[in-house]
DNA sequence: CATTAAATGACAATTAAATGACAATTTAAT
DNA sequence: ATTAAATTGTCATTTAATTGTCATTTAATG
């Protein structure tokens, strides 16, 4: 768990910093609300501890800020007093929770183990094409529910020929994704690997010409039935 | 809110029950350790409002085996004496707060508030997974029950792979929550620390590839049989 | 049917990961 | 403050998996 704890009071954040660690975070420290902006972009987070009150930039714009950014981390909003204008204000701004000083550890820890539970949320993009099925996430393939183990090579190419469906892929465009013009592989090192794919996919019951040559172009995916 | 409230002094928990009765709590009175104990059993409260003198089962011990026995219900601990020895064993013993008599009613209510918002933060789920089971409150890991000692990468890790169940975590991705990118360790770190983990877990009987290797891209948990 | 492209099978080269040993560092204990 | 213990990071080596290449066969194209 990598936090990113923005706070100025020295003391307040070296506290804090070891409470968090001592609980297995990760933690970077910023002083005021321009590091916090910086960190938080510069660097990728689970959670952001916010104080509200800070130089430069406050809590409640920083957080506003980085909402307008698109930046849907998980935020923690530190707040003095139990005045409920803070609160209201700092949730508007769009964090996910707030404290009040004097933290408990346990408190912290809980609502931070609350918050990124609930910031678990994933986007399952399977891809597929008839039988076959790709999950990137997983980083799964399998046809008519069996699944097929390969290689990476194999499985950029397969992720390739998925993205593009019926398009036609050339030998040129796939060695440019898979391998690199740079450094480009022989010619038939293409025959090769899609061979390799080709009886894996076979060994699940795909057909053949699941994946379709087009001879002196490339290859596609081919029609569904 | 249910409260259950444990006190010998009939005086004062007609007193104290009329005051939760006043802020729309349903309360139940225990008059002694026992008794305590077996309405805490029997029911399910909110709450727990604790004499720390009691005649067969004292506070501290009825507190202490609540918590041995896995309740995390908030306790309120009520103390004679403003005597540190007390705030501490009853504290040790697992309660969450303290009160001194003589009870200050707006003490009382502000305290019950602080604890109950607390409480209502869902408590940290046990990640599971298969045997394998990791407690993020208690820090704890543990194979068919017999508990695992893991060091604080070791742990971390895990707890990522757990968050993440079947989804591959890319080498990137474990660095990145682990370590972290401004200080990268070397490729083997990370190898030399997945060994160490799995020969722990091995050491509680769990399969060698408990963790599996994605060759090329990074790891997750295997299939649950 | 001659030419070129692609498929194939075998194998070598390369790369990634696992491992064991140990040094450096951090943490805890005296 | 010093020592001891635990943790973490690195290195050299072994093992395993992947990738690339070759020679050969098969298919497609005009």
């Amino acid at each position: 768990m990598r936090i990113l704890l923005v706070e100025d009071d020295a003391n307040l954040a070296a506290a804090l910093a070891e409470i968090l660690t001592g609980q297995h975070c990760v933690v970077d420290i910023a002083r005021d609300g321009e590091e916090g902006w910086e960190k938080s972009q510069a660097d990728d987070y689970n959670l952001i501890l916010l104080d509200v009150m800070l130089p430069k930039l406050d809590g409640i714009n920083l957080c506003r800020r980085l909402r307008a950014h698109g930046n849907n981390i998980p935020i923690l909003m530190v707040t003095a007093l139990d005045i409920s204008s803070d609160k209201v204000q700092g949730l508007d701004a769009g964090a996910d929770d707030y404290l009040v000083k004097p933290i408990d550890p346990p408190e912290l820890m809980a609502r931070i183990r609350a918050l990124s539970r609930r910031a678990q949320i994933a986007e399952p993009t399977v891809l597929r094409w008839g039988e076959l099925q790709l999950d990137p996430g997983m980083h799964e393939v399998s046809y008519t529910g069996q699944s097929v183990h390969l290689t990476p090579k194999e499985y950029n190419i397969l992720e390739l020929l998925l993205h593009h469906g019926r398009q036609v892929l050339k030998r040129i465009t796939i060695v440019e994704h898979v391998w690199s013009l740079t450094d480009p592989p022989r010619e038939d090192t293409i025959n090769a690997t899609i061979k390799s794919l080709r009886n894996k996919l076979k060994g699940a019951g795909a057909p053949h010409n699941l994946i379709e040559t087009i001879h002196g172009v490339g290859y596609r995916l081919s029609q569904l039935t």
